[in-house]
DNA sequence: CGGTCTTATCTCAAGGCGTGAGTTAAGTAG
DNA sequence: CTACTTAACTCACGCCTTGAGATAAGACCG
């Protein structure tokens, strides 16, 4: 790779752009006056970026607000109208594709629902989402044009050292390199102007909760993910938000029994053989628990809860103590100042074992990252998967300043 | 905070001095023209940014090479008289404190032993350092000016909210919110404009793994490092080197069998309590093995290593399993394409464990990340964490682009 | 109602920077 | 000695940010 790093004086303009966009879009409506304190810019430039950006449609006027006795400042903000985002998630049992627009209201959406092991057959996965893609573009609703399509997916993503885009490895689906990106390109047939991003659902939710739930505002931050399995997204230095450094985390697969319960991926002792919502239910099962015929799981971990069996109780404080064993893991490895509890076996554990997990985080990390690091429930719920997985076209674009620049290199 | 981001065009000049600095003294001697095919620049601006670098001496022309029959081009490098750093290790058992030029060949040293226990006495500590750093910058050599100074220590480093700089939480050693960088500079009685960076000894060694060791060339790396405590350091995206963001890492108390073995840090179970050189050695001795007396842990190590016992071999192949798991948690969790294994403990072990290691490891990671992997021995030794302190000053002059810019804010 | 003050925003000349084309430097081949 | 090749430098141009000053827009006061 010749080219690296910043190099021409127009590449100052395209950055200050960004910074503007950036700012007013999380910190809503600002004046100029504002942007030129925060950002440090002259007064001047900022006239002039934002004079440009106005005539480009991607900032509006919004009123004004009194300053002692001068001129009022007149407010900026990106219009709702300046563009659109499609999120996907490729969910384990169904695929959903949401159309937002810029302040992620959603404008639409297509749910098909996926069957068990309907991953297997990756052209028929690949052609629902195109279904979705094509459903809620030609929804009749009022929308920019189409900044970029998110895709969220379970393993991990890689990009094909041949060029041809994203690849996905999910060992638990059965999907062994698959190019996804280049798949659905030419499915869809999207442009090969459309910003197109494949990503881990669980980042992908992660970003969600970092940018608009319980993460606002954290610098370094972790998102654990319970669902029937178990994720992470480790978000590290995020000031101004996306600048984000963000890892993997296959922090399911962690090991906190050496030698202890199988795991689906084949490894015995993974965290995700304790805490993931099947491993409980299993869990329970083995202790003698009941669960009620024809049950989905969210509905048998709800009963778990429920219960008054001193069995369940046992076999909650056991996952507590792994849950907090495993979040100590994730303080020691990364000292963040904020965990979120989310997915939806998350959420559910999260509302009445908090405490627990807590108390056996603050056991089990050290006490410096531990007395740093407060453990929050999410916010957004289980379907912000689509919502994060929108972010990413919407970050390219803040990051761009919204430059017409094809992603042909 | 109230800037943020590149603003003014001078900050364009002094990113593609850093640039340029960065690439030259990572690759060698390169012509102007090279150097602009690397970077992207225009010849032009390489020759304006070039003879600027020359007129500060930062740069000295080297030789010049043949070109098929054309002038031939003059290379460029970085004198080692540019500039001078040091490095500092606060080990266990002693204090170093080494002078290098630029290119980081020694040019003094200073060593002081410290006493079981002696850091509890953080002034004597610091008193030590100081002296140490007169006495190798009264040392009788030839060296350019000092561009900083770096100290790895062990424990957590953060930064003073109340501005007094980098304070330093290390639980084994008893030090608790130590404000070492302040401390330093009024003992030493350093210029405010002297840099001075505190950083986690594993994270420093680490780096200078990356940087002059079994590290180079890789992106995204962990450094695990195992003496009688166990830490890592992870880079991720290091391209361009220094770009690098750094992850701490607490990994040895990392969680590797709930409910296990005590370990020092007060929980149960951590991967320091299995494989740490102190850990193995008590494992050892549980199992019936011999410690000779009055031997230290290195050669108490070498001996376990050396030992036909079955136990011993026992002991060997669970510490690898252990070590293998607990680097399977960072494949899972980084996807790095290389592990250096390094500290003095993780060097003798690895020597004969490394083939079981990876076993282990292949087992318990997932299999993708597990085959993007390499795990490799360090090849700098143990006394590289001076070199990956002086690093951090290196860095920053390497950053800068070598800038008279005062770190007054 | 007009004058004065205060604050926000715009306008403009100046200074920096990277670029690309053209020029000069420094060799080789015949 | 000449033609050719390649490296490095020079210069006019366009773009960028800045700081100072001009202008806009309201509040306050008499």
């Amino acid at each position: 790779m010749p080219e690296r790093h910043r190099r021409t004086v127009r590449d100052l303009r395209r950055g200050n752009r960004a910074t503007l966009l950036r700012r007013l879009y999380f910190e809503g409506p600002l004046s100029r006056q504002e942007l030129a304190a925060h950002t440090g810019l002259s007064s001047a430039s900022i006239s002039n970026v934002t004079a440009e950006l106005l005539a480009d449609g991607l900032l509006e006027e919004a009123g004004s607000v009194g300053s002692d006795g001068g001129r009022p400042r007149t407010l900026l903000r990106i219009p709702p109208g300046a563009g659109s985002l499609i999120g996907v998630d490729v969910g384990e049992t169904r695929i959903r594709v949401e159309l937002f627009d810029i302040s992620m209201t959603e404008l639409a959406r297509s749910v098909h629902p996926l069957k068990d092991g309907g991953h297997g057959d990756v052209t028929h996965v690949v052609r629902l989402i195109a279904d979705g893609l094509a459903a809620v573009c030609g929804a009749d609703v009022q929308r920019g044009p189409l900044l970029g399509i998110g895709v969220g997916v379970p393993g991990i993503v890689a990009e094909d050292p041949a060029g041809d885009g994203a690849v996905v490895h999910a060992q638990t689906v059965g999907w062994d390199a698959v190019p996804l990106e280049s798949l659905l390109r030419s499915t869809a047939q999207l442009s090969s102007s459309t910003p197109l991003f494949v990503s881990n659902g669980a980042k992908t939710l992660g970003q969600a909760e970092m940018w608009f739930g319980a993460g606002r505002g954290a610098r370094d931050a972790v998102i654990a993910l319970i669902g029937s399995g178990v994720g992470a997204s480790v978000i590290t230095d995020g000031s101004a938000y996306g600048g984000a450094a963000q890892g993997a985390g296959e922090w399911g697969h962690t090991t906190m029994q050496l030698r202890g319960r199988r795991c689906r991926c084949g490894a015995r002792g993974c965290l995700e053989a304790y805490v993931g919502a099947e491993a409980v239910l299993e869990r329970w099962r083995e202790a003698g628990g009941g669960r009620a015929p024809g049950a989905d799981e969210e509905s048998a971990l709800a009963a778990l809860l429920a219960s008054e069996d001193p069995a369940a109780a046992e076999v909650l404080a056991e996952t507590a103590e792994y849950l907090g064993a495993g979040i100590a893991d994730l303080v020691n490895l990364f000292n963040p100042e904020r965990i979120v509890l989310a997915g939806w076996a998350g959420l559910q554990l999260g509302a009445r074992l908090l405490p627990a997990v807590r108390e056996a985080t603050a056991a089990y990390a050290l006490r410096y990252p531990a007395a740093r690091a407060t453990i929050e429930l999410g916010r957004l719920g289980t379907d912000a998967v689509t919502v994060g997985a929108a972010t990413l076209p919407l970050n390219r674009f803040l990051t761009t300043g919204g430059a017409p620049q094809g992603p042909g290199g």
